[in-house]
DNA sequence: AGCCAATGGTTAATCGTTTAACCAAAATTC
DNA sequence: GAATTTTGGTTAAACGATTAACCATTGGCT
């Protein structure tokens, strides 16, 4: 690269103090300095392709304009979708994004933190917070600015931007009861993350709600590890019941695809035969023969809203802030036709 | 975020100069400092919660360990794959990466070169080169070191890591006429890019070399902004023409999906009534009864390859590097049957 | 004892920008 | 016309880390 023209090479040539070159520049003090010392100034950076050294503005200012983001996998879809949000939203403030993925693993995630830090980001924004309540409690104690985005501890004091899952799960079952299913069984993750916690919370008390019954085997829980076979286990398990699913609530994609999949496989026909309702969208099934019915994270305003929240808080505004945001049902084919047909 | 701890502080704390400091961090002329200093100085550090500021040392070391990664569109999955494979090598080598989407607006580029420009970027990976060959001139003039990925301008020496497009189109077509097809008609877009030029001249001299015609109508081009419309009279024609196509090569996954649907929909058997292969991978028909045959690109070893050879850049090993590597095809249903069944 | 080298540090300049404080000359006020 | 204000700049310190150059002791050797 070659040598980068700095404010006193335009100094220089133009025999004035690098002050008054940078004062031009910034457009400070404009009545203080003459208009055609200003404009001499003015053209000379252009023509000599001068371009601010952010870096040494940032060790003056203490102002990086730089913010970092975590996540679990930049090359899952959900976090790209997100990231590019958040590029966006950061942006039109005149901020850049330094990202690093964390593959979900507490360690991956201190280093990055740490890279983050070193680097001087002046916050984050975290969508990787699985299993790292530990790290987002110390980040806390440290006073670093940060949102999370989508996952939450309720035990931590921190803000975030997330999904009202509980809220959720009740719209769903809302709709399929409103299509006359009664027989509706939950697929979910055998974890204690809070936000799965809540959906299963969310069906349980809709179901409850519409004065419906949970017979045991309705509710099944796979693990992350297993999930294939262990979704096609819970399946054949409730069509085997005395009291069989007519509709599932599948509360992740990747649940949903492996669930679609085994439904297909065992000839069943959606939503004839089992309706079905997920949580997110679900590109690979997109050629289904029976769309599905999800239930679609905000995920734009959750990103815009994030970023605002978080250049906020550089602007001395504290103060945690905790927003749950409604999901928006997407009713599509797999969930429509009333049990008439069964 | 609380005040950070400088090695200012460190010093004072221990009665030693910053100096010392500074060398026992970072592990320098250690045979001239006490190991009891050291160790010292190493614990108050850590104690202290210690985090070099980067941004002093990139200021001082002219090293800001920092890299740009230009896409179209963070948000695309084969961006968000590379960058992910980008992320991990430039993380072995201890450097960090700030992105950005351009949309492939040229404007957009401009103002993102300037950017990452402005935050002092040791070099730039860019996969995003879509309309922007004066800009990239530019860099170029500039001296800035960078890497093209994927998309490249035959006219510009620059250094790029790319699909060798035309022998991938070869491996196509050899693939069908092994198949016994012998119809073979092409979709692609009609811009002047050089990789999809290439993929055309590649059809074209595949199709030679097997002594196969290629008759009026068998090539199609189609327009970005009309993709779906036209992909769809592409096809209507192919099949009206005198000689009609039983095979189909698209040069892209959004040609291809667009085409597969319309196939369906007209209710021909893939591949029994059309055989189909395909530049790209397409998550989106993974549900689709006949997998789609396809030329993988070696997205993983393109993003080693160029963020190494960004990285050697720096380390003054200059000189352009060109690379063409082999795609993958990768054969599933849609194009192993013979035309015996037609 | 006298000289030199090794040991274990310190000093101070520097990277490029920002910004408070200062200053000289010109213009205004009474 | 002396005092004050305004105009249009300049000076110099600072941000935090790096690093070449320097310095004071101590120890070894003859």
């Amino acid at each position: 690269m070659n040598k980068k023209v700095s404010l006193k090479d335009i100094a220089q040539k133009l025999g004035v103090s690098t002050a008054l070159v940078s004062y031009v520049l910034n457009n400070r003090r404009e009545n203080r300095i003459s208009k055609e010392v200003a404009q001499k100034i003015r053209d000379a950076a252009r023509a000599m392709n001068y371009k601010t050294n952010q870096i040494a503005r940032s060790l003056k200012t203490n102002k990086t304009n730089t913010i970092g983001l975590l996540v679990a996998d930049i090359s899952n879809p959900f976090d790209a979708a997100l990231a590019r949000i958040i590029e966006d939203e950061a942006e039109k403030q005149n901020y850049a994004v330094l990202f690093g993925s964390s593959d979900g693993d507490a360690r991956k995630l201190l280093k990055l933190l740490d890279i983050l830090a070193t680097r001087q980001v002046e916050g984050l924004i975290i969508f990787a917070a699985e299993h790292a309540e530990e790290q987002i409690g110390d980040l806390l104690k440290q006073g670093t600015p940060f949102v999370l985005i989508d996952r939450y501890f309720p035990g931590l004091d921190a803000s975030y931007v997330a999904l009202d899952n509980h809220e959720a799960s009740l719209q769903a079952i809302n709709h399929l009861a409103a299509n006359g299913f009664k027989n509706i069984g939950l697929v979910t993750y055998n974890t204690s993350l809070f936000h799965m916690q809540e959906r299963k919370r969310g069906y349980l008390s809709a179901m409850a709600q519409h004065h419906l019954p949970v017979h045991d085997g309705w509710v099944q829980q796979v693990t992350v590890t297993d999930t294939r076979q262990q979704v096609e286990a819970a399946i054949d398990e409730m069509l085997a019941l005395p009291h069989p699913v007519h509709a599932l609530l599948f509360t992740s994609n990747v649940v949903a695809i492996h669930g679609v999949k085994y439904i297909n496989k065992l000839g069943l026909k959606v939503p004839q035969q089992m309706a079905i309702v997920t949580f997110d969208e679900t590109e690979a099934l997109d050629m289904f023969y029976a769309p599905l019915t999800y239930l679609k994270q905000p995920l734009k305003q959750m990103g815009a809203i994030a970023t605002q929240v978080l250049l906020q808080k550089q602007n001395g505004n504290s103060g945690n802030v905790k927003i749950n945001l409604p999901a928006e049902l997407v009713v599509r084919a797999s969930s429509i036709a009333g049990p008439g047909v069964l």
